[in-house]
DNA sequence: CTTTGATACTTTAGGGCGTAAAGTGATTCT
DNA sequence: AGAATCACTTTACGCCCTAAAGTATCAAAG
Protein backbone atom coordinates (compact mmCIF):
# COMPACT_ATOMS: atom_id res chain seq x y z
CA UNK A 1 0.00 0.00 0.00
CA UNK A 2 1.55 3.14 -0.85
CA UNK A 3 1.27 6.11 1.25
CA UNK A 4 0.66 9.24 -0.25
CA UNK A 5 2.17 12.47 0.39
CA UNK A 6 0.56 14.33 2.96
CA UNK A 7 -1.46 11.64 5.34
CA UNK A 8 0.35 12.16 8.18
CA UNK A 9 -0.41 15.52 7.79
CA UNK A 10 -3.71 14.93 7.21
CA UNK A 11 -3.70 13.03 10.87
CA UNK A 12 -2.52 16.28 12.46
CA UNK A 13 -4.56 18.63 10.73
CA UNK A 14 -7.73 16.77 11.78
CA UNK A 15 -6.48 16.50 15.50
CA UNK A 16 -5.87 20.10 15.61
CA UNK A 17 -9.05 20.80 14.04
CA UNK A 18 -11.32 18.54 16.41
CA UNK A 19 -9.12 18.20 19.36
CA UNK A 20 -9.60 19.88 22.67
CA UNK A 21 -9.01 23.60 22.58
CA UNK A 22 -7.52 24.17 25.76
CA UNK A 23 -4.39 21.76 26.47
CA UNK A 24 -3.54 20.47 29.69
CA UNK A 25 -0.06 21.75 30.72
CA UNK A 26 2.71 19.92 30.15
CA UNK A 27 4.27 18.28 33.12
CA UNK A 28 7.80 16.99 31.89
CA UNK A 29 10.96 18.71 31.47
CA UNK A 30 11.78 21.95 29.25
CA UNK A 31 10.09 25.18 29.13
CA UNK A 32 6.43 25.76 29.45
CA UNK A 33 4.18 27.10 26.32
CA UNK A 34 4.10 30.65 26.20
CA UNK A 35 1.50 30.39 23.55
CA UNK A 36 -1.18 28.41 22.36
CA UNK A 37 -2.94 26.98 19.40
CA UNK A 38 -5.73 29.17 19.93
CA UNK A 39 -4.01 32.41 20.97
CA UNK A 40 -2.06 32.24 17.05
CA UNK A 41 -5.70 31.94 15.61
CA UNK A 42 -7.20 34.36 17.15
CA UNK A 43 -4.57 36.24 16.24
CA UNK A 44 -4.27 35.70 12.62
CA UNK A 45 -7.82 36.18 12.65
CA UNK A 46 -7.32 39.93 14.27
CA UNK A 47 -5.08 40.46 11.52
CA UNK A 48 -7.13 39.39 9.10
CA UNK A 49 -10.05 41.36 10.37
CA UNK A 50 -8.16 44.31 10.34
CA UNK A 51 -5.75 44.10 7.44
CA UNK A 52 -7.34 42.16 4.73
CA UNK A 53 -5.43 38.26 4.10
CA UNK A 54 -2.69 40.07 2.56
CA UNK A 55 -1.11 41.21 5.64
CA UNK A 56 -1.20 37.69 7.33
CA UNK A 57 1.97 36.03 7.29
CA UNK A 58 3.70 33.86 10.09
CA UNK A 59 5.77 36.89 10.47
CA UNK A 60 3.48 39.33 11.08
CA UNK A 61 1.40 36.72 13.26
CA UNK A 62 4.23 36.17 15.46
CA UNK A 63 5.33 39.68 15.75
CA UNK A 64 1.73 40.61 17.41
CA UNK A 65 2.70 38.06 19.99
CA UNK A 66 6.08 39.17 20.38
CA UNK A 67 7.67 36.24 19.02
CA UNK A 68 9.54 35.17 15.49
CA UNK A 69 7.79 33.57 12.44
CA UNK A 70 9.41 30.19 13.17
CA UNK A 71 8.21 30.34 16.70
CA UNK A 72 4.11 29.36 15.32
CA UNK A 73 5.76 26.22 14.13
CA UNK A 74 5.79 24.97 17.69
CA UNK A 75 1.86 24.72 17.48
CA UNK A 76 0.69 24.52 14.02
CA UNK A 77 2.31 22.45 11.06
CA UNK A 78 2.42 25.64 8.47
CA UNK A 79 0.74 28.82 7.24
CA UNK A 80 -1.92 26.41 5.03
CA UNK A 81 -3.51 24.73 8.48
CA UNK A 82 -3.18 27.72 10.31
CA UNK A 83 -5.81 29.27 7.88
CA UNK A 84 -8.03 26.02 8.18
CA UNK A 85 -8.24 26.68 11.10
CA UNK A 86 -8.83 30.59 11.21
CA UNK A 87 -11.74 29.29 8.81
CA UNK A 88 -13.55 26.42 10.53
CA UNK A 89 -13.17 28.49 13.67
CA UNK A 90 -14.74 31.62 12.31
CA UNK A 91 -17.18 29.64 10.41
CA UNK A 92 -17.95 28.29 14.60
CA UNK A 93 -18.98 31.29 14.91
CA UNK A 94 -22.83 31.14 13.11
CA UNK A 95 -25.58 31.09 15.62
CA UNK A 96 -27.45 27.59 15.53
CA UNK A 97 -31.08 28.43 16.00
CA UNK A 98 -33.04 31.24 14.02
CA UNK A 99 -37.11 31.64 15.34
CA UNK A 100 -39.38 29.63 13.46
CA UNK A 101 -42.50 30.94 14.97
CA UNK A 102 -43.45 31.86 11.07
CA UNK A 103 -42.63 28.82 9.19
CA UNK A 104 -39.41 27.85 7.60
CA UNK A 105 -39.34 31.06 5.61
CA UNK A 106 -38.84 33.96 8.27
CA UNK A 107 -35.98 31.33 9.48
CA UNK A 108 -34.46 30.80 6.34
CA UNK A 109 -34.01 34.66 6.13
CA UNK A 110 -32.74 35.21 9.58
CA UNK A 111 -30.23 32.51 8.50
CA UNK A 112 -29.23 34.18 5.12
CA UNK A 113 -29.01 37.29 7.09
CA UNK A 114 -26.82 35.85 9.96
CA UNK A 115 -24.47 34.61 7.26
CA UNK A 116 -24.39 37.85 5.38
CA UNK A 117 -23.03 38.91 8.81
CA UNK A 118 -20.61 36.78 9.35
CA UNK A 119 -19.06 37.22 5.85
CA UNK A 120 -18.78 40.90 6.39
CA UNK A 121 -17.27 40.54 9.80
CA UNK A 122 -14.93 38.05 8.32
CA UNK A 123 -14.52 39.25 4.77
CA UNK A 124 -11.35 37.39 4.14
CA UNK A 125 -13.52 34.15 4.30
CA UNK A 126 -13.84 34.44 0.73
CA UNK A 127 -10.80 34.28 -0.33
CA UNK A 128 -10.22 31.11 2.21
CA UNK A 129 -12.68 28.48 0.70
CA UNK A 130 -11.01 28.22 -2.44
CA UNK A 131 -8.92 25.75 -1.15
CA UNK A 132 -10.16 21.93 -0.34
CA UNK A 133 -13.39 21.53 2.00
CA UNK A 134 -11.48 21.84 5.78
CA UNK A 135 -13.69 19.02 7.61
CA UNK A 136 -13.36 20.93 10.77
CA UNK A 137 -16.53 21.51 13.03
CA UNK A 138 -17.42 24.61 11.70
CA UNK A 139 -17.78 23.74 8.23
CA UNK A 140 -20.08 21.04 9.85
CA UNK A 141 -21.57 23.09 11.95
CA UNK A 142 -22.68 25.88 9.47
CA UNK A 143 -24.23 22.47 6.94
CA UNK A 144 -25.68 21.66 9.65
CA UNK A 145 -27.63 24.53 10.77
CA UNK A 146 -28.14 25.50 6.98
CA UNK A 147 -29.74 22.34 6.44
CA UNK A 148 -31.61 21.89 9.79
CA UNK A 149 -33.14 24.97 8.95
CA UNK A 150 -34.23 24.32 5.48
CA UNK A 151 -35.19 20.92 6.35
CA UNK A 152 -38.32 22.59 7.39
CA UNK A 153 -39.59 23.01 4.35
CA UNK A 154 -40.91 19.35 4.01
CA UNK A 155 -38.49 18.39 1.45
CA UNK A 156 -36.84 15.58 1.04
CA UNK A 157 -33.73 15.87 2.77
CA UNK A 158 -31.36 15.01 -0.99
CA UNK A 159 -33.50 17.92 -2.56
CA UNK A 160 -32.42 20.50 0.79
CA UNK A 161 -29.02 19.81 -0.03
CA UNK A 162 -29.29 21.50 -3.10
CA UNK A 163 -31.18 24.35 -2.12
CA UNK A 164 -28.72 24.55 0.58
CA UNK A 165 -25.61 25.26 -1.72
CA UNK A 166 -27.63 27.49 -3.53
CA UNK A 167 -28.64 29.66 -0.75
CA UNK A 168 -24.93 29.60 0.31
CA UNK A 169 -23.69 30.52 -3.29
CA UNK A 170 -25.97 33.35 -3.14
CA UNK A 171 -24.93 34.58 -0.09
CA UNK A 172 -21.11 34.42 -1.14
CA UNK A 173 -21.47 35.75 -3.71
CA UNK A 174 -23.23 39.28 -2.70
CA UNK A 175 -20.93 39.65 0.20
CA UNK A 176 -18.36 39.23 -1.55
CA UNK A 177 -19.31 41.94 -4.08
CA UNK A 178 -19.82 44.41 -0.92
CA UNK A 179 -16.62 43.13 0.96
CA UNK A 180 -14.61 43.69 -2.12
CA UNK A 181 -16.10 47.53 -2.40
CA UNK A 182 -15.09 47.99 1.28
CA UNK A 183 -11.37 46.51 1.08
CA UNK A 184 -11.11 48.79 -2.21
CA UNK A 185 -12.11 51.62 -0.11
CA UNK A 186 -10.09 51.10 2.60
CA UNK A 187 -7.00 50.59 0.46
CA UNK A 188 -7.02 53.37 -2.15
CA UNK A 189 -7.63 55.81 0.61
CA UNK A 190 -10.87 56.85 -2.46
CA UNK A 191 -14.04 56.71 -1.11
CA UNK A 192 -16.36 55.05 -3.56
CA UNK A 193 -17.96 57.61 -5.58
CA UNK A 194 -14.56 58.68 -6.21
CA UNK A 195 -12.93 55.71 -7.40
CA UNK A 196 -16.24 54.95 -9.45
CA UNK A 197 -16.52 58.43 -11.20
CA UNK A 198 -13.19 58.60 -12.26
CA UNK A 199 -13.33 54.93 -13.40
CA UNK A 200 -16.25 55.84 -15.50
CA UNK A 201 -15.07 59.31 -16.55
CA UNK A 202 -12.15 57.29 -17.84
CA UNK A 203 -14.40 54.68 -20.02
CA UNK A 204 -16.69 57.52 -21.03
CA UNK A 205 -13.63 59.25 -22.66
CA UNK A 206 -11.40 55.78 -23.56
CA UNK A 207 -14.60 54.12 -25.31
CA UNK A 208 -16.90 56.36 -26.34
CA UNK A 209 -19.16 54.08 -28.40
CA UNK A 210 -20.04 51.99 -24.91
CA UNK A 211 -23.43 52.12 -25.04
CA UNK A 212 -24.03 50.70 -28.77
CA UNK A 213 -21.75 48.20 -27.98
CA UNK A 214 -23.68 47.21 -24.83
CA UNK A 215 -26.85 49.18 -25.29
CA UNK A 216 -28.54 46.88 -22.71
CA UNK A 217 -25.77 47.67 -19.69
CA UNK A 218 -26.47 51.32 -20.59
CA UNK A 219 -30.08 50.93 -20.55
CA UNK A 220 -29.62 50.32 -16.97
CA UNK A 221 -28.07 54.04 -16.79
CA UNK A 222 -24.88 55.01 -15.32
CA UNK A 223 -24.36 52.71 -12.44
CA UNK A 224 -23.36 55.79 -10.05
CA UNK A 225 -26.63 57.69 -9.26
CA UNK A 226 -25.44 60.43 -6.43
CA UNK A 227 -26.04 58.24 -3.27
CA UNK A 228 -24.72 59.44 0.04
CA UNK A 229 -24.37 56.16 1.35
CA UNK A 230 -21.58 53.89 -0.10
CA UNK A 231 -23.36 52.97 -3.42
CA UNK A 232 -21.89 49.03 -4.52
CA UNK A 233 -21.98 48.02 -0.56
CA UNK A 234 -25.77 49.17 -0.65
CA UNK A 235 -26.34 47.45 -4.29
CA UNK A 236 -24.53 44.03 -3.07
CA UNK A 237 -27.14 44.10 -0.25
CA UNK A 238 -29.85 44.83 -2.60
CA UNK A 239 -28.63 42.07 -4.61
CA UNK A 240 -28.40 39.77 -2.06
CA UNK A 241 -31.98 40.21 -1.12
CA UNK A 242 -33.35 40.04 -4.23
CA UNK A 243 -30.87 37.10 -4.78
CA UNK A 244 -32.34 35.31 -1.30
CA UNK A 245 -36.17 35.69 -2.11
CA UNK A 246 -35.70 34.48 -5.83
CA UNK A 247 -34.22 31.53 -4.37
CA UNK A 248 -36.98 31.24 -1.75
CA UNK A 249 -39.63 31.45 -4.10
CA UNK A 250 -38.39 29.06 -6.08
CA UNK A 251 -38.09 27.04 -3.03
CA UNK A 252 -41.45 27.48 -2.65
CA UNK A 253 -42.87 26.53 -5.95
CA UNK A 254 -40.72 22.99 -5.14
CA UNK A 255 -42.45 22.72 -2.23
CA UNK A 256 -45.79 22.85 -4.20
CA UNK A 257 -45.58 21.33 -7.28
CA UNK A 258 -43.72 18.12 -4.27
CA UNK A 259 -47.09 17.91 -2.34
CA UNK A 260 -49.05 17.66 -5.45
CA UNK A 261 -50.94 20.20 -7.67
CA UNK A 262 -53.63 20.97 -5.36
CA UNK B 1 -7.56 68.69 -6.27
CA UNK B 2 -5.62 65.76 -4.47
CA UNK B 3 -3.90 63.20 -7.03
CA UNK B 4 -4.63 59.95 -5.22
CA UNK B 5 -2.24 57.03 -5.64
CA UNK B 6 -3.11 54.64 -8.54
CA UNK B 7 -4.91 57.47 -10.37
CA UNK B 8 -2.33 57.61 -13.91
CA UNK B 9 -1.85 53.73 -13.46
CA UNK B 10 -5.78 53.37 -13.84
CA UNK B 11 -5.56 55.06 -16.92
CA UNK B 12 -2.59 53.06 -18.18
CA UNK B 13 -4.97 49.90 -17.22
CA UNK B 14 -7.91 50.84 -18.89
CA UNK B 15 -5.84 51.58 -21.98
CA UNK B 16 -4.43 48.01 -22.50
CA UNK B 17 -7.97 46.88 -21.33
CA UNK B 18 -9.68 48.88 -24.01
CA UNK B 19 -6.91 49.46 -26.74
CA UNK B 20 -6.38 48.09 -29.84
CA UNK B 21 -4.96 44.65 -29.53
CA UNK B 22 -3.00 44.37 -32.76
CA UNK B 23 -0.47 47.35 -32.10
CA UNK B 24 1.16 48.74 -35.51
CA UNK B 25 4.90 48.35 -35.65
CA UNK B 26 6.89 50.70 -34.48
CA UNK B 27 8.23 53.26 -36.74
CA UNK B 28 11.18 55.26 -34.67
CA UNK B 29 14.38 54.27 -33.46
CA UNK B 30 15.34 51.30 -31.21
CA UNK B 31 14.44 47.31 -31.51
CA UNK B 32 11.62 46.27 -32.74
CA UNK B 33 9.10 44.67 -29.66
CA UNK B 34 9.72 41.09 -30.30
CA UNK B 35 6.46 40.46 -27.66
CA UNK B 36 3.07 41.87 -27.13
CA UNK B 37 0.70 42.15 -24.57
CA UNK B 38 -1.29 40.18 -25.99
CA UNK B 39 1.25 37.11 -26.11
CA UNK B 40 1.85 37.62 -22.80
CA UNK B 41 -2.04 37.11 -21.66
CA UNK B 42 -1.87 34.57 -24.01
CA UNK B 43 1.23 32.37 -22.38
CA UNK B 44 -0.12 33.54 -18.79
CA UNK B 45 -3.72 31.87 -18.99
CA UNK B 46 -2.10 28.60 -20.63
CA UNK B 47 0.10 28.28 -17.11
CA UNK B 48 -2.88 29.45 -15.37
CA UNK B 49 -4.73 26.72 -16.94
CA UNK B 50 -2.55 23.87 -16.90
CA UNK B 51 -0.66 24.32 -14.19
CA UNK B 52 -2.88 26.95 -11.62
CA UNK B 53 -2.77 30.61 -10.47
CA UNK B 54 0.01 29.21 -8.16
CA UNK B 55 1.96 28.44 -10.72
CA UNK B 56 1.37 31.98 -12.50
CA UNK B 57 4.96 34.62 -11.82
CA UNK B 58 6.34 37.04 -13.87
CA UNK B 59 9.07 34.72 -14.10
CA UNK B 60 7.07 31.42 -14.93
CA UNK B 61 5.19 33.99 -18.15
CA UNK B 62 8.49 35.15 -19.16
CA UNK B 63 10.23 32.06 -19.39
CA UNK B 64 7.45 30.51 -21.48
CA UNK B 65 8.46 33.06 -23.69
CA UNK B 66 12.14 33.32 -24.09
CA UNK B 67 12.06 36.18 -21.96
CA UNK B 68 13.04 37.39 -18.29
CA UNK B 69 10.78 38.24 -15.98
CA UNK B 70 11.56 41.52 -16.46
CA UNK B 71 10.45 41.70 -19.79
CA UNK B 72 7.56 41.76 -19.61
CA UNK B 73 7.21 45.16 -17.68
CA UNK B 74 7.73 46.53 -21.04
CA UNK B 75 4.58 45.26 -22.26
CA UNK B 76 2.36 45.40 -19.04
CA UNK B 77 2.88 47.80 -15.59
CA UNK B 78 2.38 44.77 -13.06
CA UNK B 79 1.41 41.40 -11.90
CA UNK B 80 -1.60 42.72 -11.36
CA UNK B 81 -2.43 44.22 -14.34
CA UNK B 82 -1.50 41.55 -16.32
CA UNK B 83 -3.89 39.37 -13.88
CA UNK B 84 -7.08 42.12 -14.84
CA UNK B 85 -6.25 41.56 -18.02
CA UNK B 86 -6.15 37.26 -17.84
CA UNK B 87 -9.68 37.65 -16.42
CA UNK B 88 -11.14 39.85 -18.61
CA UNK B 89 -10.21 38.48 -22.26
CA UNK B 90 -11.22 35.15 -20.75
CA UNK B 91 -14.98 36.66 -19.82
CA UNK B 92 -14.58 37.31 -23.59
CA UNK B 93 -15.15 34.07 -24.33
CA UNK B 94 -18.15 33.70 -23.49
CA UNK B 95 -20.86 32.84 -26.38
CA UNK B 96 -23.34 36.02 -26.99
CA UNK B 97 -26.18 34.21 -27.88
CA UNK B 98 -28.01 31.47 -27.20
CA UNK B 99 -31.41 29.71 -28.96
CA UNK B 100 -34.44 31.40 -27.95
CA UNK B 101 -37.01 29.83 -29.64
CA UNK B 102 -38.41 27.99 -27.00
CA UNK B 103 -38.46 31.10 -24.78
CA UNK B 104 -36.36 32.54 -22.25
CA UNK B 105 -35.80 29.96 -19.97
CA UNK B 106 -34.36 27.42 -22.09
CA UNK B 107 -31.78 30.84 -23.30
CA UNK B 108 -30.94 31.19 -19.87
CA UNK B 109 -30.43 27.19 -19.26
CA UNK B 110 -27.92 27.29 -22.18
CA UNK B 111 -26.60 30.58 -20.74
CA UNK B 112 -25.66 29.12 -17.73
CA UNK B 113 -24.20 26.28 -19.07
CA UNK B 114 -21.94 28.05 -20.69
CA UNK B 115 -20.72 30.11 -17.90
CA UNK B 116 -20.21 26.23 -16.15
CA UNK B 117 -18.20 25.34 -18.84
CA UNK B 118 -15.83 29.04 -19.12
CA UNK B 119 -14.99 28.19 -15.58
CA UNK B 120 -14.51 24.90 -15.95
CA UNK B 121 -12.38 25.79 -18.69
CA UNK B 122 -10.05 28.63 -17.05
CA UNK B 123 -10.88 27.12 -12.95
CA UNK B 124 -8.53 30.35 -11.86
CA UNK B 125 -11.14 32.81 -13.07
CA UNK B 126 -12.66 32.13 -9.47
CA UNK B 127 -9.41 32.92 -7.64
CA UNK B 128 -9.88 36.75 -9.52
CA UNK B 129 -12.68 38.13 -8.82
CA UNK B 130 -12.35 38.65 -5.78
CA UNK B 131 -10.41 41.79 -6.57
CA UNK B 132 -12.44 44.93 -7.40
CA UNK B 133 -14.01 45.17 -10.58
CA UNK B 134 -12.26 45.29 -13.82
CA UNK B 135 -14.47 46.64 -16.00
CA UNK B 136 -12.80 45.68 -19.08
CA UNK B 137 -14.77 44.42 -22.66
CA UNK B 138 -15.06 40.69 -21.35
CA UNK B 139 -16.91 41.84 -18.23
CA UNK B 140 -19.05 44.37 -19.67
CA UNK B 141 -19.85 41.55 -22.62
CA UNK B 142 -20.73 39.01 -20.04
CA UNK B 143 -22.99 41.60 -18.25
CA UNK B 144 -24.60 42.69 -21.44
CA UNK B 145 -24.73 38.62 -22.63
CA UNK B 146 -26.76 37.92 -19.42
CA UNK B 147 -29.10 40.77 -19.32
CA UNK B 148 -30.25 40.58 -22.39
CA UNK B 149 -31.07 36.83 -22.28
CA UNK B 150 -32.44 37.25 -18.99
CA UNK B 151 -34.38 40.57 -20.31
CA UNK B 152 -36.59 38.20 -21.60
CA UNK B 153 -38.43 37.37 -19.08
CA UNK B 154 -40.29 40.67 -19.72
CA UNK B 155 -39.10 42.18 -16.01
CA UNK B 156 -38.43 45.48 -15.64
CA UNK B 157 -34.46 45.64 -16.20
CA UNK B 158 -33.77 46.57 -12.60
CA UNK B 159 -34.77 43.16 -11.32
CA UNK B 160 -33.50 41.41 -14.38
CA UNK B 161 -30.04 43.19 -12.75
CA UNK B 162 -30.45 41.16 -9.18
CA UNK B 163 -31.63 38.00 -11.19
CA UNK B 164 -28.29 38.17 -13.25
CA UNK B 165 -26.45 38.30 -10.26
CA UNK B 166 -27.96 35.30 -8.24
CA UNK B 167 -27.73 33.32 -11.51
CA UNK B 168 -24.05 34.36 -11.72
CA UNK B 169 -22.96 33.87 -8.28
CA UNK B 170 -25.01 30.04 -8.07
CA UNK B 171 -23.23 29.33 -11.35
CA UNK B 172 -19.33 30.51 -9.92
CA UNK B 173 -20.25 29.15 -6.04
CA UNK B 174 -21.05 25.48 -7.94
CA UNK B 175 -18.53 25.32 -10.45
CA UNK B 176 -15.82 26.44 -7.54
CA UNK B 177 -17.02 23.10 -5.62
CA UNK B 178 -16.03 21.05 -9.16
CA UNK B 179 -13.09 23.10 -9.52
CA UNK B 180 -11.63 22.69 -6.38
CA UNK B 181 -12.50 18.71 -6.49
CA UNK B 182 -10.04 18.78 -10.03
CA UNK B 183 -7.63 20.76 -8.75
CA UNK B 184 -7.14 18.74 -5.30
CA UNK B 185 -7.16 15.43 -7.30
CA UNK B 186 -3.98 16.49 -9.53
CA UNK B 187 -2.38 18.15 -7.04
CA UNK B 188 -2.02 15.48 -4.31
CA UNK B 189 -2.23 12.54 -7.07
CA UNK B 190 -4.70 10.99 -4.86
CA UNK B 191 -8.21 10.07 -6.69
CA UNK B 192 -10.92 11.73 -5.07
CA UNK B 193 -12.25 8.56 -3.49
CA UNK B 194 -9.04 7.55 -1.87
CA UNK B 195 -8.53 11.55 -0.42
CA UNK B 196 -12.42 11.31 0.90
CA UNK B 197 -12.21 8.11 1.73
CA UNK B 198 -8.77 8.50 4.05
CA UNK B 199 -10.52 11.22 5.40
CA UNK B 200 -14.34 9.88 6.52
CA UNK B 201 -12.18 7.39 8.13
CA UNK B 202 -9.92 9.87 10.05
CA UNK B 203 -13.20 12.00 10.81
CA UNK B 204 -14.89 8.39 12.38
CA UNK B 205 -11.85 7.77 14.71
CA UNK B 206 -11.06 11.45 15.60
CA UNK B 207 -15.07 12.07 15.98
CA UNK B 208 -16.95 9.18 16.79
CA UNK B 209 -19.57 11.45 17.96
CA UNK B 210 -19.99 13.27 15.22
CA UNK B 211 -23.83 11.71 14.05
CA UNK B 212 -24.69 12.68 17.48
CA UNK B 213 -23.34 16.11 17.04
CA UNK B 214 -24.54 17.23 13.55
CA UNK B 215 -27.37 14.58 13.30
CA UNK B 216 -28.85 16.39 9.87
CA UNK B 217 -25.47 16.09 7.91
CA UNK B 218 -25.06 12.71 8.95
CA UNK B 219 -28.47 11.73 7.76
CA UNK B 220 -27.50 12.41 4.81
CA UNK B 221 -25.41 9.36 5.12
CA UNK B 222 -22.04 8.99 4.28
CA UNK B 223 -21.13 11.70 1.49
CA UNK B 224 -19.60 9.03 -0.93
CA UNK B 225 -21.17 6.14 -2.10
CA UNK B 226 -19.17 3.63 -4.07
CA UNK B 227 -19.46 5.83 -7.50
CA UNK B 228 -17.30 5.15 -10.22
CA UNK B 229 -16.80 8.53 -11.58
CA UNK B 230 -15.69 11.55 -9.74
CA UNK B 231 -17.78 12.33 -6.92
CA UNK B 232 -17.57 16.01 -5.86
CA UNK B 233 -17.45 16.97 -9.48
CA UNK B 234 -21.10 15.26 -10.30
CA UNK B 235 -21.76 16.28 -6.88
CA UNK B 236 -20.37 20.27 -7.73
CA UNK B 237 -23.05 19.54 -11.52
CA UNK B 238 -25.88 18.41 -9.43
CA UNK B 239 -26.16 21.37 -7.22
CA UNK B 240 -25.49 23.47 -9.90
CA UNK B 241 -28.57 22.50 -12.18
CA UNK B 242 -30.39 21.97 -9.01
CA UNK B 243 -29.58 25.41 -8.28
CA UNK B 244 -30.13 27.03 -11.70
CA UNK B 245 -33.47 25.24 -11.89
CA UNK B 246 -34.51 26.51 -8.43
CA UNK B 247 -33.90 30.11 -9.85
CA UNK B 248 -35.64 30.09 -12.57
CA UNK B 249 -38.65 28.81 -10.92
CA UNK B 250 -38.42 31.67 -8.42
CA UNK B 251 -38.19 33.90 -11.78
CA UNK B 252 -40.86 32.77 -12.76
CA UNK B 253 -43.07 33.04 -9.76
CA UNK B 254 -42.19 36.79 -10.19
CA UNK B 255 -43.25 36.89 -13.50
CA UNK B 256 -46.14 35.88 -12.32
CA UNK B 257 -46.77 37.91 -9.81
CA UNK B 258 -45.35 40.93 -11.46
CA UNK B 259 -48.38 40.53 -14.78
CA UNK B 260 -50.68 40.36 -11.75
CA UNK B 261 -52.66 37.43 -10.53
CA UNK B 262 -54.81 36.22 -13.40
C1' DC C 1 28.92 57.46 -42.45
C1' DT C 2 29.08 58.61 -38.08
C1' DT C 3 26.69 60.12 -34.17
C1' DT C 4 22.68 60.50 -31.38
C1' DG C 5 18.92 58.91 -28.99
C1' DA C 6 15.07 55.76 -28.35
C1' DT C 7 13.96 51.32 -26.83
C1' DA C 8 13.76 45.95 -25.99
C1' DC C 9 15.71 43.30 -22.97
C1' DT C 10 19.07 41.60 -19.19
C1' DT C 11 21.48 42.00 -14.84
C1' DT C 12 21.66 43.17 -10.32
C1' DA C 13 19.71 44.09 -6.11
C1' DG C 14 16.36 44.77 -2.26
C1' DG C 15 12.62 43.65 0.53
C1' DG C 16 8.89 40.48 1.01
C1' DC C 17 7.37 35.49 1.77
C1' DG C 18 7.28 30.26 3.93
C1' DT C 19 9.97 27.13 6.23
C1' DA C 20 14.20 23.74 6.99
C1' DA C 21 18.05 23.24 10.07
C1' DA C 22 20.79 24.31 13.72
C1' DG C 23 21.58 26.70 17.97
C1' DT C 24 20.26 28.49 22.81
C1' DG C 25 18.76 28.37 27.27
C1' DA C 26 15.43 27.21 30.73
C1' DT C 27 13.24 23.61 33.08
C1' DT C 28 12.50 19.05 35.26
C1' DC C 29 13.59 14.39 36.13
C1' DT C 30 17.22 10.93 37.20
C1' DA D 1 25.32 17.22 38.96
C1' DG D 2 24.03 15.59 34.80
C1' DA D 3 20.93 14.47 31.12
C1' DA D 4 16.95 15.00 28.59
C1' DT D 5 13.33 17.85 26.84
C1' DC D 6 11.30 21.47 24.62
C1' DA D 7 10.02 26.70 23.58
C1' DC D 8 11.98 29.77 21.04
C1' DT D 9 15.64 32.28 18.10
C1' DT D 10 19.03 32.61 14.44
C1' DT D 11 20.47 31.70 10.13
C1' DA D 12 19.82 30.41 5.59
C1' DC D 13 17.60 28.98 1.15
C1' DG D 14 14.68 29.54 -2.58
C1' DC D 15 10.79 31.73 -4.24
C1' DC D 16 8.16 36.06 -5.17
C1' DC D 17 7.53 41.16 -7.28
C1' DT D 18 9.80 44.95 -9.09
C1' DA D 19 13.09 49.29 -8.99
C1' DA D 20 17.29 50.71 -11.08
C1' DA D 21 21.03 50.41 -13.87
C1' DG D 22 23.35 48.40 -17.75
C1' DT D 23 23.61 46.55 -22.70
C1' DA D 24 22.68 45.91 -27.32
C1' DT D 25 20.05 47.13 -31.41
C1' DC D 26 18.03 49.94 -34.38
C1' DA D 27 16.32 54.56 -37.10
C1' DA D 28 16.93 58.93 -38.02
C1' DA D 29 19.86 63.34 -37.95
C1' DG D 30 23.96 65.65 -39.05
Amino acid sequence: MVVFAGQGDARRSMELLWGPRVVAPRTGPGPKPGLSVEAIVAAAIDIADAEGMAALSMRSVGERLGRTAMALYTYVPGKTELVDLMYDRTLGELPSSFPSDGGWRPAALGLADALWDLHLRHPWLLQVSPARPVLGPGEFHVQETLLSVLAATGLPLARVRWVVSALFNVVRGSVQAAAESRQAARETGLSEEDWWGARSALLGELVPDLPARFPTVARLGPSVEASEEPYLEREARLSFEAGVELLLDGVEAAIVKASGPR
